[in-house]
RNA sequence: GGCCCCUUCGUCUAACGGUUAGGACGUCGGCCUCUCACGUCGAAAACAUGGGUUCAAAUCCCGUAGGGGUCACCA
């Protein structure tokens, strides 16, 4: 059998979405999973919405991911160009096949007058398809026209979908559609498809807001005497609300994610377990994915973006992280938060007990700020802890901290323990006094690790601070 | 409205005629504990509905309801 070739087509109308992403993902682990190719190629023919902008953020979108593609802008390859606008002439080319083999025709009616009929028939509630008016016209190039392929008019046309099955439209609901402009450029249905043949993709796995074309893509491969590649329809991705997902929802963009600090392979990771499933196997490397990836397990109902799913598998993989990574891709967001930190063994020692506290890097910056900003006294924190009850215990530890000359755990520990003992207290009654001077709040990592973090210096700094407070 | 597709816990899903309908996120509770988190133990939580077929149906068939997609010189 023929080495596979997939492709991704978007079109550069705005950043790469979590959609287009899942499309773009079961697309190449196919391609990697077989051996085959992943094409990639732009469908620009919408000039009024497409940008190079959006161009450039779906490449980055995609380059973050980590999906590479074998042909496509910036790596050419053999069937280019990949830009639909530079490929006109190939459209052109195989509409006039399709011309001289009677299977379209040019269509000389203006558009004020199809939209007059258009508008006569929604107003007797009728359906509207063109009646075929230059079905038979003899054909004159010079005049304006638009090129229309000929439907049949009866009969049914029938697919294998490898995620929904058997699917059926008649011919009679279909068309015959304009495939060529009058400038010469191409509708999508065409223009994809002449793509697909010249770029001879062999398996096509789109949005199911595809499925109505498929059958009249179908008809025009057999017209062009071209087997029809295989089909994949992949179902939505909705919102909480079940609507399609829209800005409404948050964040849709994949590099929103990157900058809220989740790692790709996590992003992969959760967008391939939104619509296909391996048993019960939640977490995947991309490698994992590769092997077990099939059409076959993509569900065929539409799913709902769960963003607090996505959070847990994004805490998973850091947590599989080396702690030095760990702390090398928390600086960039910590910078981000306006913090002064540096890639040293404080941050490294956060890293540590930050990881089991938070799930994104962006989280890390949010909850830790106090180890590289001033304390931010929670009034609420303060009245309960800050008393003068606690002045002696917060007193008793700033002595005993002072008194060491490399406070470590153990030393931490004794001297935490001592204070409470002395007074017959629990470690508690020490431990939340020192925790709010010393972060500002009541919730925070084990205290021996705040200080630890801190330094000694800055962890007196901030008793001194407190105690003062007390006076 | 026509055509097409879809329907298992709140959400993502497993089940491929015989299961106490399983797992995961989230939620709630216990334990652990210097707080928070992690961990751990446990709980609540689903086969849209009506008919068939079958010894047996979440699974197969038909209908109904609900949801979605699509009906352009957009993609």
């Amino acid at each position: 059998m023929a080495t596979p070739r997939l492709r991704f087509a978007p079109s550069p109308t705005g950043y790469l979405h979590i959609g287009g992403a899942r499309t773009a993902l079961f697309n190449w682990l196919w391609a990697r999973r077989t051996g085959g190719r992943f094409i990639l190629r732009i469908e620009d023919t919408d000039q009024g919405r497409s940008t190079q902008a959006a161009e450039a953020a779906i490449l980055e979108g995609l380059r973050w991911l980590g999906l590479d593609w074998d042909e496509g802008p910036e790596v050419g390859g053999p069937h280019g160009p990949y830009f639909q606008m530079q490929r006109l002439d190939l459209y052109r080319e195989h509409a006039e096949r399709l011309r001289k083999a009677g299977k379209a025709y040019a269509c000389y009616c203006s558009r004020e007058e199809l939209d007059a009929q258009r508008r006569k028939a929604e107003a007797e509630k009728r359906q509207f398809r063109y009646p075929g008016t230059c079905r038979d016209k003899p054909h004159d190039p010079s005049k304006p026209h638009v090129m229309r392929f000929r439907m049949p008019e009866t009969g049914a046309t029938t697919f294998q979908d490898l995620v929904k099955g058997a699917i059926t439209t008649p011919h009679d609901t279909l068309q015959d559609e304009v495939i060529l402009r009058g400038d010469g450029v191409p509708l999508y249905n065409f223009g994809a498809l002449v793509d697909d043949v010249t770029m001879g993709i062999t398996l096509v796995a789109r949005g199911d807001d595809h499925v109505n074309n498929t059958a009249r893509q179908i008809l025009m491969y057999q017209a062009l005497g071209v087997e029809p590649p295989t089909f994949a329809h992949l179902p939505m991705i909705l919102g909480a609300d079940k609507t399609r997902l829209s800005k409404r929802h948050g964040a849709t963009s994949v590099t929103a994610y990157r900058d809220m600090g989740y790692l790709p392979g996590a992003v992969v990771n959760y967008l391939a377990r939104l619509g296909w499933s391996h048993g019960d196997q939640e977490i995947f490397t991309l490698e994992e994915l590769v092997k077990d990836f099939d059409f076959a397990d993509v569900g065929a109902t539409a799913g709902v973006f769960n963003p607090d799913k996505m959070l847990w598998v994004n805490h998973e993989w850091m947590r599989a992280l080396p702690e030095e990574e760990l702390a090398r891709r928390a600086l960039p967001h910590l910078r981000a938060a306006g913090l002064d930190a540096a890639d040293d063994g404080k941050l490294r020692l956060l890293a540590r007990v930050a990881r089991e506290r938070a799930r994104s890097f962006g989280e890390i910056a949010q909850q830790f700020r106090y180890f590289y900003a001033p304390v931010e006294l929670d009034p609420k924190a303060r009245a309960k802890f800050l008393t003068p009850e606690s002045r002696p215990l917060l007193q008793a530890v700033r002595d005993g901290l002072a008194a060491m000359a490399a406070p470590a755990a153990e030393g931490l520990e004794r001297l935490f323990q001592g204070v409470a003992e002395a007074r017959a207290l629990g470690v508690g009654k020490v431990a939340q006094p020192v925790r709010v001077a010393l972060t500002g709040g009541t919730a925070s990592p084990g205290i021996y690790d705040v200080v630890l973090i801190l330094g000694k210096e800055e962890s007196l700094r901030r008793l001194d601070a407190a105690l003062r407070l007390l006076a």
